[in-house]
DNA sequence: GTCATTGTTGACAGCGTTGTCTTTTTCGGG
DNA sequence: CCCGAAAAAGACAACGCTGTCAACAATGAC
């Protein structure tokens, strides 16, 4: 009672487990089985606590749940810092809202890639905060120093878009291959025949999923594949630029390219305005992700919009679930995509 | 020595003070001291702990930490969650990199606004995670709610770019009036005597400063300021979009504009990329911020580029050493814009 | 009615660190 | 060589919560 009487000052802000414990008439232990929803407690009893809880704002004290339990509520966002931020804006805002809902803590690990100290770093990181869980969002689940590190600490993990999901871990998928191919036809539909590729990021999982769906609708339609209308890029800016000087200086340019993201097909009109081609009459372009610079650009790329944002919040929900002991999950189906029909295309 | 044995066991993962004490030979207080970097240590015995610190690779608990001492070593980034990213991107990086080098945590906790709910909000994310102090990006700095209930909750907080800096409270600034006088200047320069003007968002600091350095040039150039070319925005794409369309419809169109952010001045470009114009031959775009949109969209953008991750270092910076109870500084001198000249002006 | 079984509740010891207070050591001056 | 003061180091109790285990209450089978 003395130490219930203590709390009972309620120091500056800080309502304890012990103030509700005293306002229900039950042990702290109660409380605690309450809060954390596990079983054994009457429904009458619970519904005390609750209005206590209620009547006095409680909240656990973060710091000590982590302490004493085995769990720290902290889940990991390790991730390579991107030029164009659109993506991880959506991954971090998935991130945030399926931790908030899930009572949980994010925190963010930006990492340079390739880095000899990757490995050291996650560590110290997973250490020092006791970090649950983590979510790999492309292209750290690709990572191997990454991904055999995690195993060794036994720290679990949710890759989004992996090049090859890990087994026994969460993948979050998305049909990249299948909007690829549709993204093609959209152009061989409006009589595209000779189609630019720009490949992205070999380290990224999209990469060859994309590039597969723009064969597969080549060959769905009878166009031959040439091997000399493909260019490697690497998902940003300047590559997408090069790349589009080289098609364009062809004998035979295309009449439309396909960039494997946005921020290559804003290289590819960049280039192409720098020539004097007025889009999208000389030169048709489509992108992929649906990035603000999409809209922004002229012409509007036509591009692919995916669920980023979904496929970051289940990330979070299913490695949350993991964490709480929920039975294995059977694999998520890939999220669909979605062409997004702006001016680009003639 | 019981409890030192049974730390001594090293369970996974975990290295705790005990074994430190252990190791360099003194008492965990010593470790702690240590640590803290707290006096009353003799150099010998410091560099007996520190060596054991790093034999074992001895990384404090946080949790631990903040449940005992009254510090929680967590600042909290609080903002307003944008469409264009990237000025919160420069933002995040910053904080983050200074937190880690004060060994502190970042928490996130993206707002939307108005809402009635904001000051709520942030008093349970300030109770439940005990931020010591809080970064509030523009507008977040010049939220009344905002102010009112930190000053009431003591959490000291650091504002970048606000309208009206607090007293009292650090504040981060830049030469936004200075900076938008040398652009306008830039465009006076190359021969524009009718130059348009997008302000920005109402509730941001930077809008009415941009804005004075506008009008600063016309006069200082012997140019008269006229109302008609004026049009309010609200640094998004489409209020840009909106504010072109007017001014190009104006009987005497303006032969330059300058756009208060990169983004509304995207939506300056893409209007009169609809509307056939040839920039920058016919109409002659700034924008502000430098955005990876400016050097992405055509023409490229001439802008203004602020150190706004630098801005975000310090400010961060300064908070935690207004906690580790540092002498308060003499407030910072606004930091230095560049004008990046790309290919948006004839 | 008795006994085992199951369901419900509570007492209490940690979790790893810092704050407070006490003890020990060191050092300068007489 | 001793004394007092200051510096250095340690003992131990919080911090707010969860895990473990024990106690007790309700239930059902016989």
């Amino acid at each position: 009672m003395a130490k219930t009487a203590k709390h009972g000052e309620l120091r500056k802000g800080q309502v304890t487990i012990f103030d509700v414990a005293e306002q229900a008439g039950v042990s702290i232990k109660t409380v605690s089985r309450v809060v954390n929803k596990e079983p054994h407690v009457r429904p009458q009893t619970k519904k005390k606590v609750l209005e206590a809880v209620q009547r006095l704002q409680y909240r656990p004290n973060a710091a000590a749940r982590t302490l004493s339990g085995r769990r720290s509520w902290v889940l990991g966002l390790v991730y390579e810092n991107p030029h164009e931020f659109s993506y991880m804006k959506d991954v971090l805002n998935g991130a945030l809202s399926a931790c908030e809902a899930g009572e949980h803590s994010l925190l963010l690990r930006p990492l340079s890639l390739p880095s000899p100290e990757v490995a050291e770093h996650i560590e110290r990181f997973v250490n020092q905060a006791r970090v649950e869980g983590i979510i790999l969002p492309s292209p750290m689940g690709d990572v191997p120093e990454v991904l055999r590190l995690l195993r060794r600490m036994e720290v679990p993990f949710a890759a989004i878009a992996p090049k090859a999901p890990a087994p026994r871990q969460t993948n979050i998928l998305c049909e990249d291959q299948e909007a690829c191919l549709s993204l093609t036809e959209f152009l061989i539909k409006r009589g595209h025949r000779s189609i630019g590729f720009i490949k992205g990021d070999p380290e990224h999982g999209a990469t060859d999923k994309r590039f597969a769906g723009y064969r597969q609708a080549l060959r769905k339609h009878g166009i031959g594949y040439r091997d000399g209308l493909v260019r490697q890029g690497y998902f940003d800016f300047d590559s997408g630029k090069a790349a589009a000087a080289e098609l364009l200086d062809l004998p035979e340019a295309p009449s439309a390219i396909v960039a494997s993201n946005d921020d290559m097909a804003a290289g590819v009109l960049f280039e192409a305005h720098r020539r004097g081609l007025s889009m999208p009459a000389d030169l048709s372009v489509v992108g992929f992700d649906d990035t603000p610079l999409a809209s922004r650009l002229w012409p509007p790329l036509t591009t692919v919009r995916q669920p980023i944002k979904e496929m970051a919040e289940t990330a979070a929900r299913l490695l949350m679930d993991r964490l709480n002991g929920k039975a294995a999950q059977p694999p998520e189906a890939p999220f669909p995509c979605e062409i997004v029909v702006r001016e680009s295309v003639a």
